[in-house]
DNA sequence: AATGAATGAGACTTCATTCAT
DNA sequence: TATGAATGAAGTCTCATTCAT
């Protein structure tokens, strides 16, 4: 999928715009003056309103599942792959705040609309993705097996989910440091609990 | 608030219809509709759209502070109380699914939106009292303390959160045995961690 | 034509809500908090907005007749009846103010709508009294018979409506000095021209 | 101001309707449909109705201003000046009839309402212009100063204006000599009086 | 490629009026 | 008499989308 100056310039200003006043309440105009020209252009690139979202939770997904996979099929623990998850949502907010806001505001709960339309499905696979590193993790004997993998899955995202919530929210910024410091405070609440570790 | 009938009735076909389309795909005709009567009559009792959508909020928030705040003074251990906060939300969803599905997708997203409009500030006092619980929590030796407060609220208001919208996305029915398991899940992972102990 | 109390509440308070608002943005839900009752009581005593605003005009027109007609079958000159209808309107304005915003507002200008239902008719026949007291005066020798009845009729109600109209505008209070200095402003002109006589 | 050739089409059906049927009962539709075209288009133009109405008054009062202040700064005598306001208002009756109509109508009496939106702060300034003039031949001699330069105007003022509403009201055509006639007649009383002179 | 004029479905909302109580 | 719940016609305005240029 390869894409002219023009189309990347579309993608960027409707992300911009998604991520700032949410689906319902962008405008194809507002996309196209953020992105410095006419809508009719727009149209011409992108059939409809609905399909140029598509085109950026397309974009948005094939990044994360190619690191994902990629995360998954390494041969790092899977105390590491699970970092690793943390670290790339937190990394590509710290670059990428907008995109990380389409997804949370719009496909992460947005999703229960319109089917498929914007991204049941794809969200689906995330779960399972991430479900089949909580499983490997449970049968190498690193993750507790009293609980179902998926239970471990919910929380695990929920919890990373709930930080980008707050920070996009508070409008927080990130840098690397600070990026360390929740990475790894999810990661030790995830793994080891909340509860005080006795002495 | 004292509501009348034809309030109540409003009140919950808006809650029908706002959860299953979202705020901005439901008209009030399909409100007035679902509660079987004219569209004039709705505005006879809510202003408009925006108003009668906060005034379901306000019961949600209302009913929830209530739960929280007795929770919260009550002599309960730190454990019970969070555990109650679980139960809590999980046995709403078992008796009104649509209003978390109100929760999880309008409010704990849309909250981004219209200023406080849409419950942001409201959301900040869940947070708010969660935390205190976790500070109290951290004061007498029961959770760890190398992990910031509001990050443990994160995670575990997260976990439950994702544990809704995926059940609401998956229109899964809710029991209470069912209920018990996931409640469980979710305080063994925040309190002990996902890391299998060892024996 | 008895009214009972409750109509004269309604009508009055309809003058006053009228004559604030103008016809078309007044509510039939002002005029009845106005006068302190509900709107279906309004109803009971008038058939709808229409036949009540008629029915404020209405009252006006035979009050305005009333005096115009005794005016003009009374045996003062021509000059004094025209002084008399000058301070019938004026003193009006100082007693019932909303009464006289009505006249101006809605009466002498939306009378073009509605073909008569706004007093289109009854306009013209305070036109031809005061143009019958023009052409009297004319053929007794006091007004000036090179020009028509009708336009010094014109000249004559037209320099009294705007200074009603002014006033209206401006919130001015009246009192019976001002009335007087005004009345004698308007008389002067009308007769003797805004020229400066020579001396 | 340039206006491209729809624009004017819109201005020109607008005036027209709001012209026929007032502002209140005017439609966007129907201006749109007697612009031929579709609402969306009005609206592509003129934000709102409201706007869309201030665009005419606009244009009405910067024609009649522009005459206005060269009649005032020109070195004619007062009475050249006073005639000259009368001829203009005339014709502009005779050449374009709806937009002295709008005048009338909705502009020298609606002011009343929606604080400036329809025109006070404007009418005040063309009682203003004209109050400068009566002052100047208060001052030069040829008018009578035992009468407040403000009064003269609304004589003035309100004459042309009863003139000019009863043609509409009465629909008549107006033409050249008709014209002529009209204009001299108010000259006369205004400036000689209605009083027939003594031989 | 590019523009923005043009269209019209559709949503919100107002408010006169009716009517059961 | 008196109330105000209930209705629905009608109007304003938005905005996705099409299309001539």
């Amino acid at each position: 999928m390869i894409k002219t100056e023009r189309e990347k310039n579309i993608i960027e200003a409707a992300l911009k715009v998604f991520s700032r006043n949410g689906y319902a309440d962008t405008r194809m105009a507002d996309i196209a003056a953020e992105a410095g020209m006419s809508y009719g252009l727009v149209y011409h690139y992108y059939q409809n309103k609905e399909k140029l979202f598509e085109a950026i939770v397309e974009d948005w997904w094939a990044g994360f599942y190619r690191e994902l996979e990629s995360l998954k099929v390494g041969d790092a623990t899977t105390e590491e792959k699970l970092r690793g998850i943390i670290h790339y949502l937190l990394s590509v907010y710290e670059k990428k705040p907008d995109q990380i806001s389409i997804f949370v505001i719009e496909i992460s709960r947005g999703f229960v609309d319109h089917a498929d339309s914007r991204g049941k499905g794809k969200f689906g696979r995330l779960f399972d993705l991430c479900r089949e590193i909580m499983e490997e993790g449970q049968k190498n004997g690193f993750l507790r097996n009293d609980i179902a993998a998926r239970y471990l899955t919910y929380v695990f995202l929920g919890s990373i989910d709930t930080f980008l919530s707050v920070m996009i929210l508070g409008g927080e910024k990130m840098n690397a440091s600070r990026e360390e410091r929740i990475s790894d405070g999810i990661a030790k609440v995830f793994f080891q609990g909340a509860v005080k570790p006795r002495e």
